[in-house]
Order: C-alpha cells, then sequence, then structure tokens
RNA sequence: CGGGCUGUAGCGUAGUCUGGUAGCGCGCUUGCAUGGGGUGCAAGAGGUCGUGAGUUCGAAUCUCACCAGCCCGACCA
C-alpha cells in the first residue's frame, strides 16, 4: 500500500493553456506527466505506475504467443541504418548523435543516430546467431524508448519525439511459418488492447516506409485521433491511406471513342473548377487531372479523375524509396506546359522519354472520354478517349476513398471515422533479410532467407488514448488493470488513531486480494480529497472517517458508478476482498 | 516548411489598441475558525512582463529581429 503523503501526485484545478483535448488535460491534471518540451514528458510517481502496468500487461500478452525478451541499445551507430533498406527515407526522422566530448576528427555524417525502431538492429544480430532451420521461428521483442523527430509533436503523449514503445521482430523460415507468426501478434494484440479495457479495430493498412506484404493498424476510435478509418458494416475496415472503393464495378466496359481528339482554346484556365465553369462547362468527373511527382529523382505522371484526389500514401507501391509532387520548374521541360494545361495524351508530352512512368488511377476508366490538358498553355483537349489515347504504364488505385462510396466487399457505402493509432503490425517480407543477409540452411542444406515480420504497440500512447476513452467530467476512469493503484482509500481524519487503523486493515484486506492500493492520508479538506479522487479515478473508493465509524460502517463506491454503499464495518473486510476480487475477474 | 494565434509569478489570466506605481484568481507560507464535494477570514512570500536591439524623458504597451508554444495545413512507421 501506498500513503498519498509519501508519493507524489501533483493535482492542478486549471489545465495548462497548451492542452487542447481531454486525455491531454488530465494527463496534466492528475499529475500523471509533467511537460519538459515539445514532445517530451516526464512521467510523475503515478503516472509511471500505470505505464508499468500497461508494459507488464503487454509483456504478458507477447510472452504468451511465444515472445522473447530482449533489449537493444538505443543508440545505434549510424553505418546499421546507411546498410539497411530505408536510409533515405527514414534519415530526416532520426535524432542524430554526435561525438562525446571534443577532439578527434569529425566526420559529415553522423556515427550514431538515436533508434526510432529496431529493425536495422535485430536483423544483424540474427544474421550472425542464427543459420540453421532448428532454431526458427523466433519472436524478439523489447519495451523501451523510442526517438523520433516529429515534424509536429501534439496532444502530449499521443505524438511524442520520445516515447515509450513495444517493438518486436519475427523470423520464419517460410512465407507460411511468416503468416502464422502474424497472426500470433495479431491475436496477441486483440488480447493486449481488451486487458487495458480499450475498445480497439484492426484495420487493414497501408506499409508506408516499413515496406512488406500486408499489415493491419490497432485503432481506439476517437474523434481527437490523427488517422482516419474507412469502414462498412459489411465488416471491411482500413486506414484511410489504403482504404478503397468499389467504384469501378467489375466488368465495367470503358466507353468507345466519341470522336477524334480536338484541341480547343483555354486562355487562362488552369484549375479543375474553372473548366467545370462556363464557357467550357466540363464536370470535374469527366476530366483528366494530371499530377506530376518525383520519384527517386525522376517525374512520373499520376492520372486522375478531376474530382478526385490523390492519396499519396498510396504512390508508395510503386516502388520508389522518394518521392514528392514535382515543382513547375521540373514539370515545365518535360511536359511542355505549367501546370492548369497538363495531359498524358500520346504524342503531346514534350521529353516522354524523362518520365518514369504514367500511372493512372482505375477511376479514370468510367470518364471513357474525357477533357485534359494539352501541355500547350492555355489549350485542352476533348474526345480523349482513355484506350486509344493515353499512354499507360499501369493502373492501380491511387485516389482517396470518400465517405458514402460503395464497400469493396459489399457495395453498402463506406462510412469514415477519425482514430488513434495505438498499435501496427506488419508482414515483412524478406526486404530486411535480404539487405542485411539474414539467411538459414534448410534441412536439405540449401540456404534461404528468412521472412520477417514486425510489430508496434505505442506503450505510453496506449495510456493516454485509456484516458482518451474513458474518461468523465470529474476526471479519469481507470479500467482495473491498468489503474496505478485500484483501491483509494480516503481517510478522512488522518489524525485520528482509529480511523487510521480502520484504513490500513481495509488497505490490507484489498490488498491480499490482489489489489494495488493508495491510502489518501493528506490532512485536506473532504471536498479536496473527494475532487481529486475522482480526478485521479481509481476504479473502487473506500470512505473511512469519524462520522461512519460512530455509525459503524465505512463507504464504497465504484468510479463508473454514482451510488454510494455503506459497509457494516464488521464486514468490510470481507466485502472489500470480494469485490476486488470480482472486478479483477471482470476486467 | 506555409497560414493564423499566443508568450505577464508554479498554473489560469487582466493590462497592450490610447506608453507613466504590474493587477486578479488558483496554488504556496503563517495564524484563527471550519471539517462529507475544490470552506471562510486575516496576514505574507513569489515577476529579467519570452530574448535581443531600437524609438522615447519614460516601454509589458510602439518598431524590428530572433526564440518558444498552440491551432490549421503539409508531413508522419
Amino acid at each position: 500500500m501506498k500513503y498519498w503523503s509519501q508519493t507524489f501526485i501533483p493535482t492542478l484545478k486549471e489545465s495548462p493553456a497548451d492542452a487542447e483535448i481531454a486525455s491531454h488535460k488530465l494527463l496534466l491534471r492528475a499529475g500523471l506527466v509533467r511537460k519538459l518540451g515539445g514532445g517530451l514528458y516526464t512521467f510523475m510517481p503515478s503516472g509511471l505506475r500505470v505505464l508499468q502496468k500497461i508494459s507488464q500487461l503487454c509483456r504478458d500478452e507477447i510472452d504468451r504467443e511465444g515472445g522473447i525478451e530482449l533489449a537493444m541499445p538505443f543508440i545505434h551507430p549510424v553505418d546499421n541504418w546507411v546498410d539497411g533498406p530505408r536510409w533515405s527515407a527514414a534519415r530526416e526522422i532520426m535524432y542524430r548523435v554526435d561525438h562525446a566530448g571534443a577532439g578527434k576528427g569529425r566526420s559529415k555524417e553522423p556515427e550514431f543516430v538515436l533508434g526510432p525502431t529496431h529493425e536495422e538492429v535485430i536483423t544483424p544480430l540474427v544474421k550472425s546467431e542464427i543459420t540453421s532451420y532448428r532454431d526458427l521461428p523466433k519472436n524478439f521483442y523489447q519495451i523501451g524508448t523510442k526517438f523520433r523527430n516529429e515534424i509536429r509533436p501534439r496532444y502530449g503523449l499521443m505524438r511524442a519525439r520520445e516515447f515509450v514503445m513495444k517493438d518486436a521482430y519475427s523470423f520464419d523460415a517460410t512465407d507460411e511459418g511468416a503468416t502464422e507468426s502474424y497472426h500470433k501478434m495479431k491475436r496477441a494484440y486483440s488480447a493486449f488492447f481488451t486487458r487495458c479495457g480499450l475498445k480497439t479495430i484492426a484495420v487493414e493498412a497501408d506499409t508506408g516506409v516499413m515496406g512488406g506484404s500486408f499489415s493491419h493498424e490497432f485503432m481506439v476510435p476517437a474523434p481527437v485521433g490523427d488517422d482516419d478509418v474507412v469502414y462498412s458494416d459489411a465488416g471491411y475496415s482500413a486506414n484511410r491511406e489504403k482504404a478503397t472503393s468499389g467504384l469501378v464495378p467489375l466488368g465495367f466496359q470503358e466507353a468507345a471513342p466519341s470522336g477524334a481528339v480536338e484541341e480547343f482554346a483555354t486562355p487562362g484556365c488552369v484549375t479543375i473548377a474553372a473548366l467545370e465553369a462556363a464557357p467550357y462547362s466540363v464536370p470535374a468527373n469527366q476530366q483528366f487531372k494530371t499530377l506530376v511527382f518525383m520519384g527517386d529523382g525522376k517525374p512520373f505522371l499520376v492520372i486522375l479523375r478531376g474530382c478526385d484526389e490523390v492519396e499519396e500514401a498510396k504512390l508508395g507501391s510503386l516502388g520508389f524509396q522518394l518521392w514528392r509532387q514535382a515543382t513547375p520548374e521540373e514539370i515545365e521541360p518535360v511536359l511542355g506546359a505549367k501546370p492548369g494545361s497538363l495531359g498524358a495524351v500520346k504524342g503531346t508530352i514534350k521529353n516522354p522519354d524523362a518520365l518514369a512512368g504514367v500511372f493512372a488511377d482505375h477511376a479514370i476508366r468510367l470518364i471513357g472520354n474525357g477533357t485534359t490538358g494539352a501541355n500547350k498553355d492555355g489549350f485542352h483537349l476533348r474526345h480523349v478517349n482513355v484506350d486509344r489515347d493515353l499512354a499507360i504504364t499501369k493502373f492501380s488505385d491511387f485516389r482517396r476513398v470518400r465517405e458514402g462510396e460503395p464497400c469493396p466487399k459489399s457495395g453498402e457505402p463506406l462510412k469514415i471515422a477519425r482514430a488513434i493509432e495505438v498499435g501496427h503490425i506488419f508482414k515483412l517480407g524478406t526486404k530486411y533479410s535480404e539487405k542485411f543477409g539474414a539467411m538459414y540452411t534448410d534441412d536439405k542444406k540449401q540456404s534461404h532467407l528468412m521472412v520477417m515480420g514486425c510489430y508496434g504497440i505505442g506503450i505510453s500512447r496506449t495510456l493516454q488514448a485509456v484516458i482518451e476513452q474513458s474518461n468523465d467530467a470529474d476526471g479519469i476512469i481507470w479500467p482495473w488493470n491498468v489503474a496505478p493503484w485500484q483501491v483509494l482509500i480516503v481517510n478522512m481524519d488522518p489524525q485520528d488513531a482509529a480511523a487510521s487503523d480502520v484504513a490500513k486493515k481495509l488497505a490490507l484486506a484489498a490488498e491480499s486480494a490482489g489489489a494495488d492500493v493508495l491510502i489518501d492520508d493528506r490532512n485536506e479538506r473532504p471536498g479536496v480529497k473527494f475532487k481529486d479522487a475522482d480526478l485521479i479515478g481509481l476504479p473502487l473508493r473506500l470512505t473511512v472517517g469519524g462520522r461512519g465509524l460512530k455509525e459503524g460502517i465505512i463507504e464504497m463506491k465504484w468510479r463508473t458508478e454514482k451510488e454510494v454503499r455503506k459497509v457494516p464495518l464488521a464486514e468490510a473486510e470481507t466485502i472489500i476482498a470480494d469485490a476486488v476480487r470480482s472486478a479483477a475477474a471482470k476486467a
């Protein structure tokens, strides 16, 4: 048991002005964290307890599925990253660590970086330690601090520069084995989030810089989330970056050409909207939108309907390491016109050989015959037929889905909701094992690449997500398993030996039933103590004081309920122990 | 990186337009009273007004630069 006066729980009446959302305010007001700088937080004693409890639940569930815990360094030699498959993409988010101390020649590149994740460390380790199929599969994990130079840290622990993460890495001999490892982790994740009292949904996700063949994100639905989840009642769910819709029906037949391509003058008309307006009156869904990107230094085109937006994450499927929108200066020499008059009609592109490809979204097939830029400033082309006139390297899905579009599984309207990403699992395949040469020998003396998966849980973000999902106007409502303490004993008369004795006796009873107990022995007014009790949100509150003791009772109240139950002193220990046991069993 | 807003005591803020003694609430300290939902009264302590330069007899206030934070966007494993 812990006495309030002997730990440190600095509660606040008011929230600091920079806290915007409920969970961030409550983290500060309940004394769980204090801010050092943007995205940098000190875990105060009670916050640390929650963090440790969540970590332990996570450890339990990963262990149950065969995870093996280890601890890798926070500081990585930069060579591990330079040698890996994503140095150019990842270097931007990594903190560099210069030499400590003076002297010694300094190289232009940093010698060390702070680890944002550990594929580049674990893969070489496994490469040198495991060479036989007999030692596979293995799934190594750790729980520790990660460092990422977030462009815009915000919402407290939600997006921080330094945060606590559980990261696991599986190594399998076969692809099927890797899929099985993936599903074990998926199971562990569901179990873990449930035990944290969190409602999560697993959605299909983009693999992004991580690479790999497929992935799921674990999302906590919340209006303050950073991600959009697209879902339908038929059970489809995906991150918006990844989500598709059944816009183009199966077996759709493109329209035949409606006439010869015809150039027409559109002076000063450089937007989709301008072309929609009179005198041109071309609906946006009949226009081809031509976007130019630079992929690893080479320009490429993306063609969409005028009414659609590009989902840049989907360009990841094209295989470029880095891509960005091209500048007007880069566009003109290649296409022959400035943005606003661009198109991809055969023969109009000034320097087609410079292009790394012309990639079209499936939905342009719905246009059939449409209007697009002529690659000549001030001119557009009409009667442009997808089949006849465009030289498409590859059709794929590049557009951002919209609410209400048909679900790709069922055709029902898709819905979109905000969510917080608390976990992400990837089936990586051989991207890293290939780059680092992580091979094993099978029973026929043949060498093969190991098949990998990687799995992350934002432990500190999970902590805040729990608060975001579970609070009311008075404060936090901790789920049983992650509460810093499960039982709060409010001693109304800490100066009174009898009351203090009873408080201690009740604490021992609750403890022996398996609860962590905090005793509020502060010499504060009752109102202060009750307000703080609600604010810090421990699940079960017991009130001991002179008034009740004269009656021969103590009071028992759940944080989730309004009702206060009077418990006769004689039965109190038994009733409390039962309450603790049944709460623990339900959690 | 672009747009907007804000920096005044540990926290929340007024004062800035119109330059002239830096104010209030919470918290903190001390005392008395009170004692079941942030109690009352009284007495205190606590400030480089984000930083630097400039204008001025005089700058929290006006000007410029910089820094930091927040929001929106971009970006984001």
